[in-house]
DNA sequence: CAGCATCCGCTTTGATACTG
DNA sequence: CAGTATCAAAGCGGATGCTG
């Protein structure tokens, strides 16, 4: 990216990570960790191999990321955020829960992956009733279950088939996450292709309620 | 912008503000509150002006920045954040905050404007001794000179002359800012151009130890 | 002068194909 | 698997011109 040249702290940072795809890639990063290039690629649909490389080699010379080789038998290239890119986690929070209400829209062509929605859910939901036991809950949508779990008022979310799931819903991205959300009751959520088993009533627990408009 | 056409809140909110420009002229409106045209055009240094009209069309499309025609006899439009922009604050925060590191370096080229040196000097100085007397310092750099007054541990930075200061400081932006997060002592910064009058020993009392590598 | 719109050369991006 | 190479299309930067 061409620099701004301007003597100030927001626009040094947007020098380094403004650029298109930069902010996902990082992204990609800090929720799953190493990553090889093809992670990479699969976790950012639609970019173009060469600009993946480029922003790679980019970020690797701010400082952002490092390349590690595996050594065998795996003798592969591994990618990780270095402690300057850890640091970018605020950032990543903020637009997270800026970006969070757009979420109520998703356009046709939307791509949904499990991790994206896992960490949207983790940084917004809240246990309403946290003395009582701790619930799990699977969420079939995405490209990969998630299982939620309440924990100290909030809840942890991980991606992979929850172990004994007291409540399943399932459904499309938009309207499961409306039902967590607390948006969309249940006779709506069914009527856009949501089904539940298990203890329904127990969702009441969760809600997102501390974003405004969602 | 080109859609990310990815359902996560990340990816949401960067087709909103991850343009080029945007979330400069976000910053604009947010530290200077209601901005003319060109108000903006200045305080966006080297942006064509068709895309300073394309961005702020944009930006009221996505309900993030408010247009109003002042009455008369001023007679001019004015671009205001809504409630929507405002809440990008946190955003302009974390990335002022990981920005600050880069400042160290200041390209020969760079524009400097007081009022982004106050917003980065308000988040990040601390008062060592806040139960002693407050102090103030003017800071003469930039395009206007900065008042810093000690304030509840913290400072508050404001663009213009302080009434009273007890100390004055000036030259380059880079070294004044080096004086006053502690990074660049008084030799060096003399060495640099800089000079100060004043109770030059009452500076002690600040610093941005808080970022790291600053 | 304030608030744009138009034009044009250049750079960045997107899509696809190809390679060690 | 981890990239490069190529080329068309879109976006950007800079200059200029237009309208109230």
């Amino acid at each position: 990216m061409r620099s701004y040249n301007e003597y100030c702290a927001i626009a040094k940072a947007l020098d380094v990570v403004g650029d298109r795809w930069t902010l996902l890639l990082v992204r990609e990063l800090a929720l799953r960790g190493r990553c090889r290039y093809t992670d990479l690629r699969t976790g950012l649909p639609g970019i173009a191999s060469n600009l993946l490389a480029d922003r790679l080699r980019e970020l690797e010379q701010a400082g952002v990321v490092a390349r590690e080789e595996a050594p065998p038998p795996i003798a592969t290239t591994l990618f990780r955020l270095t402690e300057r890119g850890e640091q970018l986690r605020p950032v990543l929070g903020a637009l997270t829960m800026w970006g969070l209400p757009l979420m109520t829209e998703q356009a046709p062509h939307d791509v949904v992956r499990s991790h994206w929605l896992a960490s949207a859910l983790e940084s917004t939901i809240t246990d309403h009733r946290p003395e009582e036991p701790p619930i799990t809950v699977e969420l079939r949508t995405g490209d990969a279950p998630i299982a939620l779990e309440t924990a100290g008022g909030g809840v942890r979310a991980t991606v992979g088939p929850a172990r004994a799931p007291d409540v399943t819903v399932t459904g499309e991205a938009r309207a499961v996450l409306g039902v967590i959300f607390g948006r969309l009751d249940l006779d709506r959520a069914r009527a856009q292709g949501v089904s539940c088993s298990g203890d329904v009533a127990l969702l009441e627990r969760l809600s997102g309620a501390a974003v405004p408009g969602l």
